[in-house]
RNA sequence: GCCAUUGUAGCUUAGCGGUAAAGCACGUCAUUGGUAAUGACGAGACCAUGGGUUCGAUCCCCAUCAAUGGCUCCA
């Protein structure tokens, strides 16, 4: 495999980290030590447990080892020579028979000291000057976490030690640094500053709850998206949260999703479900009428939230939660109208995501894998041409993309399209997925023009994905210095001094009667510190009203962005304001 | 779910085997102050929960709950 140097020192480091720790705990068994995108890793099933209290002591260990190594010295062994060798691991027994099944060579390293901690089965790819890397690379010991081994939780949890390892101390500092940056915007933490969200034991893990100010955000998040929407012909419906098993079992989900979806018995015996998709709904809504070809394409709305058991482990904040509010739609189409439906959507979807600044796409068009076509539902002709289309409207959107072979599924192709903000990370966020196979579960069907029935293409399609996941990111993205139309408070009022208040308030209800979010800070305390304290909430705006300005009739602007903007009227102001919100600047 | 770490006033944190301290925020009073924080006083915590060890625990041990980071980037 053809490896660049900074993996072979990372990888080099894993072995290094290996041979410190079986020197320490002679009784650890090491396992798999890769190389990674920030440094390395090495499981190891320990028989006492470690910490990261540890680190010092491992640390020092691997400086004093790598002084007397002397290189990686390769040997090629027999399977007989590696099953005797590796008897008390069955980790590396078990990766030598799946070498060995592969037919492959087994090949050992060791340092060239004789030291038997410093010999590991490996595949190779080392650097030459284990002491000159360890001096010249930036890196450090960096948590230990638990592993499944093979990353399969019905195998033993191993201890992963995980190292970060770059090029040089300065690279490690640059990394060290991002992830301070991004430790700063942590959705979490500024949601708790700014009174955006909570989540409460009682209420449950995993179930945030929005406080008035969050909620702000996300209202007018879907009012923007429920806008666009509207303005393409989109139809907004609202259906009811639980539904009858039957509905599951229909559309296939009952069987599949059962853990997702717990079961309520009514007096009758009926069984309920909280829906943890939207998507049956929509088509029962889709076949209480009759539609034509003339009715194509029908697209059913709804921001709307679905119930998951997701994990508890993975729960954090509003990027991984139990309940996620979709702007879910459902596009019911005719095949001649894919290509021009899939064109609207991602021409919505660069329109909402210009909005946030997000401009940079990676786009991946997932497809069948043509080896194993049998798997699929549909035929191999719809297939084709859906699979064509997709990657065409992607091609001449002119973005970033890569396609999948063998990752859609078995129902329909589909586009998952990520942005990156603004640290430039990259966040998944919406999906376009064709089914072919759902309008057969719920005969889903339109009267051509040749007087008889066909059957519908469906498109599932949510442009944010979540509300819950697109707030947490947008507020990482923004660090909470959300734009004008986003930001809870709009303005606040400050008057200088409290005999300022009368005009502050007048100013502060002509700003209201206009829609604009102010808020009037009528605390007794001096303008300094009111001053210092707005500058520190993320507002956008503030107006500074003393003597000069009850005088001239005027008010005096503030931005959180670009500093001072002298004195205006408050019509003014309100003009302003009002074009910078309608505009979403 | 599993592994590691963590859990002290609204927030951020200090602390110790003998029932807790500070800053910010909050309240009252005085100050009427023009852009990095006016002063004084005050209220506020059974130190996550439940057990145990101990004469005695917030501090030690166990369990539970919650938070944070990990859990197929492969000899």
């Amino acid at each position: 495999m053809e490896q660049t140097q900074i993996q072979q020192n990372r990888h080099s480091l894993a072995h290094l980290l290996a041979a410190a720790i079986l020197k320490i705990w002679p009784d650890a068994l090491p396992t798999l030590g890769p190389a990674i995108d920030t440094g390395f890793y090495y499981d190891f099933d320990f028989k006492t447990p470690i910490s990261d209290k540890d680190f010092e002591k491992i640390e020092n260990k691997m400086r004093e080892i790598a002084k007397k190594w002397k290189g990686f010295e390769k040997k090629e062994i027999s399977i007989d020579e590696a099953r005797k060798l590796f008897a008390g691991n069955p980790y590396k027994l078990e990766l030598i028979e799946e070498i060995n099944k592969k037919k492959e060579s087994i090949t050992l390293y060791t340092s060239g000291t004789g030291d038997t901690e410093s010999t590991d089965l490996c595949r190779g790819g080392h650097t030459d000057d284990m002491a000159r890397t360890v001096l010249a690379m930036g890196w450090k010991l960096e948590r230990v976490a638990g592993a499944y081994w093979r990353g399969d939780e019905k195998n033993k949890m191993l201890t992963r030690v995980y190292g970060l390892a770059f090029e040089s101390k300065e690279k490690l500092e640059e990394y060290i640094k991002l992830r301070e940056e991004a430790e700063k915007r942590d959705h979490k933490k500024i949601g708790k500053e700014m009174g955006l969200f909570t989540v409460s034991d009682l209420v449950g893990k995993g179930l945030p709850m929005y406080l008035p100010k969050g909620n702000i955000i996300r209202t007018e998040l879907e009012k923007m998206i429920r806008y666009e929407k509207e303005k393409l012909g989109y139809s907004f419906v609202t259906i009811p949260h639980i539904a009858r098993k039957e509905l599951y079992i229909r559309s296939g989900h009952m069987g599949k999703y059962d853990a997702m979806m717990p079961t309520m018995t009514d007096e009758n015996g009926d069984e309920f479900v909280m829906k943890a998709m939207n998507c049956p709904h929509h088509f029962e809504i889709y076949n209480a009428e009759q539609h034509t070809y003339k009715d194509l394409p029908l697209r059913l709305a709804e921001n709307t939230t679905v119930y998951r058991n997701e994990k508890s482990g993975e729960l954090s904040g509003l990027l991984r939660v139990k309940n996620l509010t979709q702007d879910d739609t459902h596009h019911f189409i005719r095949q001649d109208q894919i290509q021009s439906e899939i064109k609207m959507i991602i021409g919505l979807m660069q329109k909402v995501y210009s909005m946030f600044g997000f401009n940079d796409y990676k786009v991946k068009i997932s497809i069948r894998d043509p080896k194993n076509k049998e798997k699929y539902f549909g035929s191999d002709e719809v297939w084709e041409k859906a699979e064509g289309i997709l990657i065409d409207e992607v091609k001449k959107w002119g973005v970033k993309y890569s396609v999948e072979e063998g990752e859609a599924a078995f129902y329909g192709p589909k586009i998952d399209i990520g942005v990156k903000d603004s640290i430039g990370r990259d966040w998944q966020l919406t999906t376009i997925q064709l089914d072919f196979n759902q309008p057969e579960n719920f005969e889903m069907d339109y009267i051509g023009d040749d007087g008889k029935k066909h059957r519908v293409v469906v498109l599932h399609v949510a442009i944010f994905g979540s509300f819950e996941r697109f707030m947490g990111i947008i507020i990482e993205h923004y660090a909470g210095n959300f734009p004008v139309w986003l930001a809870p408070v709009q303005v606040k009022v400050i008057p200088v001094r409290t005999s300022h208040n009368e005009y502050a308030k007048k100013v502060y209800e002509t700003l209201r009667a206009n829609d604009i979010r102010a808020e009037f800070d009528d605390d007794d305390e001096n303008l300094g510190k009111k001053v210092h304290a707005t500058k520190n909430d993320r507002t956008p705006y503030w107006i500074v009203l003393g003597d000069k300005e009850v005088e001239a009739n005027t008010v005096t602007l503030e931005s959180r962005d670009s500093g001072q903007l002298g004195q205006m009227t408050v019509n003014e102001l309100v003009a302003k304001l009002t074009t910078e919100i309608k505009d979403r600047k």
